[in-house]
RNA sequence: GCCCCAUUCGUCUAGAGGCCUAGGACGUGGCCCUCUCAAGGCCAAAACACGGGUUCGAAUCCCGUAUGGGGCACCA
């Protein structure tokens, strides 16, 4: 350790060339799953799945104050839900588990004693309000902040003195990493290529609390390890700590993987990256959701939501945005195509996929299958075969499954909401000749046997000509007296649908309004 | 403040020294279609941050500057 070289160029190991690709996804359960997490979670997922390798999932609960019960549940249904499936982890085990840190505290702890005891790291008795005032004293000074290694360089006389006062003061002592005073440290980065680091500068990081629990930068290393991680992919902001996970991968003797740090999700307008606590706002102003519940419950189809992940820092190629995942299982061959640049979250192109989604890639069945519940959800009595109907209707007018209640759930309330007097009455018309015009064209299509689309469109063409309106006015005016609604599904397709009752009931209803 | 990373249309991106008069997509605008709204079709505007090198030749390589982002916890 003291004789480390100047200059420590870390590349992954190459074992790992002939070892099985393992990749993992490592979230702390704070909630659910936040959408710059997703897209990381599919990097490693596409690598491992085009490697034929394995995807793990090992969940990062070393914050007892953050705990959160429901978390871990709801972490793995977003992840479900989005259809990236893990080998080994919670719910489906393996055999380098536990997965979940908090189950694996004798190792972090045997592993932290074997650091101390190999000169690699040093017990620190230093109390908070002693670290608050160093770091007062040295931003005084214009220094940069940080612990200053007292514990570090102290006597064994000195040593079992702090021992005992912290004891006595009822306070439980911390493991520091004794990172390398001088020299350099390069990470071989796979996106990025040599990154290169100023030992000097770097600080002696805390690395098991005095709670017993590790902190990230020690369990990661033990796990990545033992757990056989070929390759990290992980977002950015972990780069400037990368040097403390090289010399503690140095330190314990074992194979480092391959680091590739990859770009972050900022807000949509660039500035900052995209977090719960501040979210993102788009120009108009409403919140962009940042959590992938949000965007389940708002209707994006998992598909899209993953097609439109992945193309953000990564690109298919060929010109092509709308592709399959294994399609991008098949070109997710290596860590060329991954921009090393930050990127902002461009939600309209969300809202453009899942429309295409929608219309393109599901068949009629399948969007109804997925509509009904976002209706009954709202309390709607869903008949299947007026579903089966109204859903083609729809197919091409929404961008997300939510929008079928505003344009079409009409068709399943009982009681019909008409639409306000002035919203009947057209261009260039008034009362009179909307009134006029609802009632000629009830006596018109009463008349109307089969109440099909291109029957009642026969049936009432004729009448523009005579009540001298154009297509514009009069169907607009039938859509509103039926519908309820200015925006709706076709009109003579919804009167097929509602069938000639409702449609004669609500076309009186109308007139009757005015 | 210090360290690290990045920088191509408004945005997501293609681009690995000549294929670049810089390509695609979203969004925007226009036209067509049209019973609303969509969808679809066609067209348009729109970018290599700046300054120096290297080279016959640079969006592509190097160096500065600027800007943006990330990090500097007993959080991950």
């Amino acid at each position: 350790m003291t004789d480390a070289p100047a200059t420590l160029v870390a590349t992954g190991s190459d074992v790992w060339a002939d070892r099985p690709v393992r990749t993992r996804f490592a979230p702390s359960p704070t909630g659910s799953l936040h959408i710059g997490g997703l897209r990381t979670a599919l990097f490693n997922w596409l690598y491992a799945r085009n490697h034929g390798g394995q995807f793990i999932l090992r969940i990062e609960d070393t914050d007892q104050k953050r705990f959160d019960p429901t978390a871990l549940q709801t972490l793995v249904e977003a992840m479900r839900w989005a259809g990236v499936t893990w080998d080994e982890g919670p719910e489906v085990g393996g055999e380098y588990g536990p997965y979940v840190q908090s189950e694996r505290l004798e190792m972090y702890q045997s592993w932290g004693k074997w650091l101390v005891e190999n000169d690699y790291a040093y017990t620190c008795y230093c109390s908070s309000e002693r670290l608050e005032q160093v770091n007062k004293e040295k931003q005084a000074r214009k220094e940069a902040p940080g612990y200053d290694r007292r514990c570090r360089f102290v006597t064994e006389d000195e040593r079992q003195k702090l021992a005992a006062e912290c004891a006595a003061e009822g306070r439980k002592p911390v493991i520091r990493f004794k990172f390398p005073l001088e020299g350099t440290t390069v990470l071989n980065d796979l996106v990025r290529g040599e990154v290169s680091f100023e030992n000097k500068i770097q600080q002696d990081s805390v690395i098991l609390k005095s709670d017993g629990f590790p902190t990230y930068h020690l369990a990661v290393v033990i796990d990545d390890h033992f757990m056989q991680i070929s390759h990290v992919m992980r977002a950015v902001e972990w780069l400037p700590s990368a040097p403390l996970h090289v010399h503690l991968w140095q330190a314990f003797g074992w194979e480092m993987p391959h680091y590739a740090h990859l770009p972050v999700m900022l807000n949509p307008n660039g500035k900052g990256k995209m977090s719960k606590r501040n979210p993102p706002k788009d120009k108009f102003g409403n919140v962009i959701p940042v959590m992938v519940h949000d965007y389940i419950r708002s209707g994006y189809l998992p598909e899209a939501l993953d097609n439109f992940l992945i193309n953000i820092g990564w690109s298919y190629g060929e010109d092509r945005e709308v592709f399959s995942l294994e399609e991008a299982i098949e070109r997710f061959t290596d860590f060329s195509r991954i921009n090393p640049a930050n990127s902002a979250f461009p939600p309209e192109k969300l809202d453009w996929l899942n429309g295409v989604y929608i219309r393109e890639k599901l068949s009629v069945e399948e969007l109804a299958r997925r509509l009904r519940p976002v209706l009954e959800n709202e309390g709607y009595e869903v008949n299947v075969d007026t579903l089966l109907k109204v859903t083609p209707l729809v197919q091409t007018r929404i961008k997300t499954l939510n929008e079928v209640i505003s344009i079409a759930g009409f068709f399943f309330r009982e009681e019909f909401i008409p639409a306000k007097p002035e919203e009947l009455i057209q261009k260039k018309m008034d009362t009179t000749t909307t009134k006029q015009a609802l009632e000629r064209s009830r006596q018109v299509l009463e008349g109307v046997a089969d109440f099909t689309t291109q029957a009642l469109h026969d049936a009432t063409q004729p009448l523009t000509a005579e009540l001298g309106l154009n297509n514009s006015q009069l169907f607009g005016l039938l859509r509103v007296a039926v519908t309820g609604q200015t925006v709706s599904t076709p009109t003579f397709e919804t009167m097929e649908i509602l069938g000639k009752d409702k449609t004669l009931k609500r076309l009186d209803l109308a007139a009757s309004l005015l």
